[in-house]
DNA sequence: AATGAATGAGTATTCATTCAT
DNA sequence: GATGAATGAATACTCATTCAT
């Protein structure tokens, strides 16, 4: 099943199932969409499911799998040519606001992806991969001393788990309307950055006691 | 159901599926643990499931709720009587680490809340009042010039994004070694300290056309 | 358990445990009301109930007996005296109304007990004795040509049926109130009076083809 | 599940279910069939109840609807083209008689589902539909002065009550033979049209003292 | 390619009844 | 007499997947 071979009118069927699913994922989650919900709403019989994809997972993987595609792609175009690692880093966590906010499914997918046990591993690979790119701009700017020392693939999670958080809480379908934070690009590269950025000291700490 | 005269032996039967129950939601997740195997990890029958709890999803809650209270406490407790709202702030987030570290199966248990479409809502207001916390030690630092300026609320959630995702990378089940990472909790600080202290401006970022 | 000894209030006991279950199967129905509810109503524990009564069912058959038993004594206390084995019977009818009138509980618990396999045969056998009560009074009637000739027992069966049915439209919970029908019995006694009584000819039917 | 479309296979499927089920429905009652014993009786797994219909309820009240639709056609049948009134009445009576003798399954259908609080409404609905095309004939009886003078509705459902009655004393499952009483039809038609027609007086009762 | 039909394991919940204390 | 605890069989319904046509 793996390689199939589609005529035109089996390309376009397909299209058709990932669409469908696609919307309805994002819309009623995983275990809330049933394999009859697509072809329900295609009209067609379930065997037609079966014939384009090995399963329900299957399925959502694929749709998972493009939807970081996508993302990794657009920060990648957002920096192309800039020079600073600093600058770098900026413009992907502004890019990558303003992909979730174009299309807030790619968002409940991928948050719904976390939901499930099943996908879980596979999305924590995809967060490796992009922090891994973020690790990259993070140690050029070390060494150049323009960015703070430490732990680059740690330090790239905390934008990461920023970033998902700001989007999360103010996308998601909890809140109220997507586009009345058109600043948030602003505050959330105003926090990561400063984040990572070469910086006075803290305040002392008092030492805990454990 | 609501309010039922537990016996000694009552009382401690009820703890005991709340025992159970947390360590087989936190190992399987939530549709992952059945009924059944609470009962069966007991040796009892099911009936004696639903003479102490209205339901699988009354006991998630209660797990649930009574977790996000422990964290509550044990952040108020470590910034008891410090002066520093920086130092408040700072203080709070190595105690969540440690919280979590402590008891990875606190995370997972949270991780799984949010998981499902059923707990979401629920997770998400205890992030809110989680995060308005935060934000009123945030104020207070921008009163006396010593944290940027911002949207408190907004910066809180950064620091709480931020954190968990550096609790779940680091402690979640996927990772390797819950005790390799002693020096997370600096990490972390120092990541979500400089994001919200007073600093240098940042270098220009060219502007976006879009 | 059958001849259980009881002390004084042992016997209020039983007799509040009867009086609450009463009332509740006229309101919930035989399944609807679960032994729980009815210990819960008086406020002591399950053990209580099975003290008192064999099982669920031996309870409601001596509610339903002993409903039978009323109703059956109330009839007989309106006819005691009475020449007229016609004027009997439509003393009879009157009374049963109303019997069921100035408590619709009972009501319900007969037909709430014919609704169930389990006590079919019972109320069956009710009304096969109350049929044969009346029964005698139309063969007099009968004997003395005031009534119409034909099966006494069939008969009979058309009175009680003609009259459940009538109680059950007029005073079921269905219905608007309770009370809106005083005439209710000078129509019933009509109806059935008539058919029983010796008459005029029926107009020619057509024979059936079948 | 509105309006599946299903083959030709698919029809005899669902009438196989249909069929089976008003067996198993008349023999041991509604709660007493399981949809398990439906399909076990078919030799089909249980998904096949739920691919033809929406619930348990669902296939019991379709069946019902189905019953009550039946006997008012087989009513409607047997009166058309009749002038008298009093003549379309019995004959209506009759035509139900052997209607419920032929099928006693109907009957036990009936009752079954009277016996149900979900159902008891519709059932209630169903008679107070059959009542009011009987009192069109009643009351045109009366306007003839072929009928006594009375509330049609209340007199229609004096003779739906003895009817009922008799066939369930006498066809039901606890009676000993289904065939024992040919000349059911004539004594039920007697009783019930002499309670309505016009006649004589009855005789004086005496006041009741309550 | 496509369809409708069939599968059947899987699960939360209820409740009459029993029992140890 | 009374209590709270425990039992466990029983049941409707779901849904991913397979299959004959």
């Amino acid at each position: 099943m793996g390689a199939r071979k589609l005529t035109k009118r089996g390309i376009k069927r397909r299209a058709q199932i990932i669409g469908t699913a696609f919307t309805l994922f994002a819309e009623q989650g995983y275990h809330g969409t049933t394999v009859g919900d697509i072809c329900d709403a295609l009209g067609v019989g379930k065997g037609v499911f079966y014939w384009y994809f090995e399963s329900k997972e299957a399925l959502f993987k694929e749709l998972l799998q493009s939807s970081l595609f996508q993302l990794r792609r657009a920060q990648h175009a957002a920096i192309e040519g800039i020079e600073d690692p600093r600058v770098r880093i900026e413009c992907g966590i502004r890019a990558s606001i303003d992909f979730f906010r174009a299309d807030p499914g790619l968002l409940s997918l991928i948050r719904i992806a976390a939901r499930y046990e099943e996908f879980a591993s596979f999305v924590n690979r995809g967060q490796q991969i992009i922090a891994s790119d973020t690790a990259v701009h993070l140690k050029e700017g070390m060494s150049r001393g323009t960015i703070r020392r430490g732990d680059p693939q740690l330090m790239a999670h905390g934008i990461l788990g920023a970033l998902f958080h700001f989007v999360e809480v103010y996308f998601g379908t909890e809140s109220e309307s997507h586009n009345g934070r058109p600043q948030l690009a602003d505050e959330a590269a105003a926090f990561c950055m400063q984040g990572i950025l070469e910086s006075a000291p803290l305040p002392n700490v008092p030492p805990r006691l454990s």
